[in-house]
DNA sequence: AGGCAGCGTAGACGGTGTCTACCGGCGGTG
DNA sequence: CACCGCCGGTAGACACCGTCTACGCTGCCT
């Protein structure tokens, strides 16, 4: 009746993702997944015929997770569609660095080439809340809309990816990725209109930690 | 001088080079790089401590590889910066693409946080080359030239992986990464002088667009 | 009651990274 | 010349890994 008590499946998933979370990816071995759902190293073969199978699974929560957080910001954000974007890339960022582990595991592309992510239900839908918000931003001399919000979204993954690992801080000089993300999207989008001052999302403990999917 | 005299070291870092490149990211382990310099798999120690390093030597040499191709494709381009940063978006994404598995492996995050590539002596020289032609197109308003050439690699680097690694290409359905090279030219540097012919957007008329020239 | 299918166990196999003992030349020194 | 130490490579052991296979257990259905 608790949700330790879900079928196999899921409670390996569940013991995957936090291992990636708290471990780092290189963490998440089939034979360590077992052993912290308690069970014998062979039993997630009944589920996942292949360790690249699992760790697909694994990434797939890693969107899901995502999604659910923009989508959360999304709901918090207020109508301008500029703060959305802005939001959205806050979100992204702050992602990519609080999680490392998972966003690595979610781009291998390892796991992409063999098609298990099923990027068409995961990642399109987030990809969708951008391009519909850069759709109601682009000017009439900016490239076609899928374009836009293809390149700005290569912008924030480059920031995200160079930034968490560590090669931009060295190269710029920066300390503050807020630079560079106010930089992308004033490149791909105009100059932001100067009302907004967003402030700095104020963070209270990260929710994130208490992972229990349902 | 022959490159197969030279000593173990060497040989063994080639020997990696070559199956990163023909086999990809997980082919290139110690056993195996040893096999292919014919030696035993305990060889390898006596010049590179543990996996990590030797990986670190191979990802150095794959830097050094694009920054050769970068310096052969500035020599070759024109002296217009726009067109040179062009030639350099262009020689950083067919890198990429061409070698994907060197690509990944020069920016696997548990390499670069042991600090073993060296990046001040490998990366960022190619970064300079970047930052020098930013420099001479930046406007006086946009972003500072570190965070403004930061955001630009990072960008190219977004688009590198991101296309490479076929997520791009779905969430867009573009074919090719020309288009989103030039857009994210366009958006940090501003549009490319007179060359700009973006095919009109599908939906609806543009009246904006009627009065331009053929 | 008997059979059976679903699930998990347990062991084997080849592969891997790391550690350690060994060994064959080689040069320097008594 | 004999010796010794060091350098560079060998070879075996260890623990861990992913995969495969044979084997039990348990509970449901006929």
């Amino acid at each position: 009746m608790d949700a330790d008590e879900t079928g196999l499946r899921a409670r390996l998933v569940a013991a995957g993702v936090d291992l990636v979370l708290r471990e780092g990816q290189s963490a998440v071995s089939l034979r360590e997944i077992a052993r912290r759902a308690g069970v014998s190293h062979g039993a997630p073969r009944r589920y996942f015929p292949t360790h690249v199978d699992l760790l697909s699974a694994i990434a797939r929560e890693g969107f899901a997770d995502l999604t659910a957080r923009v989508e959360e910001t999304m709901r918090d954000a207020g109508s301008d569609p500029r703060a959305r974007l802005t939001a959205l890339g806050r979100t992204y960022l702050d992602f990519a660095a609080a999680h490392r582990g998972m966003f690595e595991l979610m781009f291998r592309h390892d796991l992409l080439a063999t098609g298990r992510l099923r990027l068409r239900e995961t990642s399109l839908p987030l990809f969708a809340v951008l391009t519909d918000l850069v759709a109601q931003l682009r000017r009439p001399t900016d490239a076609p809309t899928p374009v836009l919000a293809g390149a700005l979204w290569a912008n924030l993954h480059g920031i995200a990816q160079l930034w968490a690992w560590g090669s931009l801080p060295l190269a710029t000089g920066a300390t503050d990725d807020g630079d560079l993300l106010r930089a992308a999207l004033d490149a791909h989008l105009g100059p932001a209109p100067e009302r907004t001052v967003h402030p700095p999302q104020t963070e209270g403990p990260c929710p994130c930690c208490t992972t229990s999917p349902s």
